[in-house]
DNA sequence: CCCTCCTTGTGCACTCGCTCACAAGCGCGC
DNA sequence: GCGCGCTTGTGAGCGAGTGCACAAGGAGGG
């Protein structure tokens, strides 16, 4: 915050589209490359490549932090990693619980990528008793009804559902009762979140169902091996992935 | 695109927007629940409550598939049911291959939610000789350098990309060329295939981004500045999931 | 000091998706 | 046989997001 270079003449810069807040780590895990190669400035073009995007698409998000490039030249890579990652909240310590140790907890605590972004696995939580006390990757599982406590000490913000879906539900209300206003579900499960709490989902059947989807109307049913299939059902690049699923109650 | 569709007869309706495609799996799972209770119709409203989106929502989607509700009584559910899995191709067998069997693609190789769907995981795939032989869940992780054999054997038609970021662009590549025209990819890095390949990407970090986004904005933790405290950035409900990535080349 | 080159920042037109609101249509009771 | 109530299917309006194309504007050379 502090000092607002460009156009803060008052307390926030702009409104940024959700479109945009969703891209702006493609842009911040780009910058990071190029900042490990030495480089200083990157033109949107660039920039694009390396996202996976579309140019005039860059400008117009970065546009939306502030006027950071300069013309002629482009942005500069430091400065601009700076910007992207104090609006996204990555110079802060994010501490992240994990609730259901089983196979996929297991897996998101094992994870390394996560400590680079500030987000740090802070607890291991199970509704299991055999399970509770083992070690995962140094940490101890403890047990659900010790939530609140846990989300209290160590300042949870962020809550990871990976039990099973039909207990989503259930394990989401009491985070939210623990104080957790973030939840990333990756139960198939719908899941509703009082107003302040902010809900995503990653849902693995669904991304397969869309696949197939597609993939139904490409080479059409019956396989064949040849690649000149000329699927009946041409569809241009660029579509974007997603929108499944809700975003709950951002307010306050 | 040339002939009003108008329905009845037996090709695909009309064509199916892809926010649409992306909750039909919703649908799918709340219709599956509806029919274990022995549920014989049900009404827009009803299945939208269950799949948590807005009843004209739901009828608008199902529209898309054709006219197969009943005004003044609902949707038959066994019926509805066979339509949706007939058009997301849940009716048929879906061979999925693995590619990185760490931390991640252990726990995908492992989980059971699969096979309710006919996706079926057929291979596991990794580089590292150490693995190579070992078995997971019943199934021997395979060399690399198999999968074009392994590929065109079992028929695979989608891949999970769950090596190092750094190689998932080299995998990728391998897949296509192996005949796979479907990915699901879980490494953090911008992969690009070629038209007629499907690629989806499932990425925590950007989840968790977008988390710490919002979260920043409401009267987070350790909350100092903002002039109208609590309220200020009051986000109302309905704000839709993600957008991020791409959907590159559908085309055949 | 001006001119040229290069890249940003953005106005604009367009597409896509969402929501509302309501007519159309079906079943059931009378 | 006829209306009545309920639910679907959809037209229309609106808002968000995208990409093009170009003017604005800094940098550096002559
Ligand atoms: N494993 C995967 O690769 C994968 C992929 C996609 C989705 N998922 C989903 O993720 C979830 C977890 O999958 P998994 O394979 O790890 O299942 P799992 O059965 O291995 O693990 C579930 C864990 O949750 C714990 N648990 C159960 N009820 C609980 C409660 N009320 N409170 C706290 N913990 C509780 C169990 O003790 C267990 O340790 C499931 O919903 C699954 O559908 C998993
Ligand atoms: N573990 C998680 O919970 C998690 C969460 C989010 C994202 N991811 C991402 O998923 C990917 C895998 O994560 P992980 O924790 O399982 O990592 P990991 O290191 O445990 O596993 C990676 C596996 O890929 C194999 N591999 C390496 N190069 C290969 C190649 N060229 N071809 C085939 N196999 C190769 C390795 O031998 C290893 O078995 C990473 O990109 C990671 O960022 C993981």
């Amino acid at each position: 915050m502090s000092d607002r270079p460009g156009r803060g003449h008052s307390g926030t810069p702009r409104r940024i589209p959700e479109a945009t807040v969703a891209r702006l780590p493609l842009y911040y895990r780009a910058l990071v490359d190029i900042a490990e190669h030495r480089i200083s400035t990157v033109s949107s073009e660039r920039l694009a490549e390396l996202a996976g995007v579309n140019a005039a698409k860059v400008r117009k998000d970065l546009s939306y932090l502030g006027s950071y490039g300069t013309r002629g030249v482009g942005y500069d890579v430091e400065f601009l990693l700076h910007q992207i990652s104090r609006e996204l909240g990555l110079t802060r310590d994010w501490p992240v619980a994990i609730v259901g140790v089983g196979n996929l907890g297991q897996a998101l605590a094992n994870y390394k990528g996560f400590g680079a972004r500030g987000f740090r696995i802070a607890a291991l939580v199970d509704a299991d008793d055999d399970k509770v006390g083992r070690e995962v990757d140094g940490l101890a599982i403890e047990p659900i009804r010790a939530l609140p406590e846990i989300v209290a000490e160590r300042q949870i913000s962020i809550g990871m559902i990976a039990t099973p879906a039909h207990v989503a539900q259930e394990v989401a209300d009491l985070l939210v009762a623990a104080g957790v206003r973030s939840i990333l579900n990756f139960a198939p499960a719908v899941v509703a979140v009082p107003d302040g709490v902010s809900m995503r989902k990653v849902d693995l059947a669904i991304e397969l169902q869309i696949l197939s989807f597609y993939q139904l109307r490409k080479g059409g049913p019956a396989r064949r091996r040849d690649r000149a299939a000329t699927g009946a059902m041409d569809v241009e690049e660029g579509l974007e992935q997603g929108l499944d699923g809700l975003h709950q109650g951002m307010a306050g």
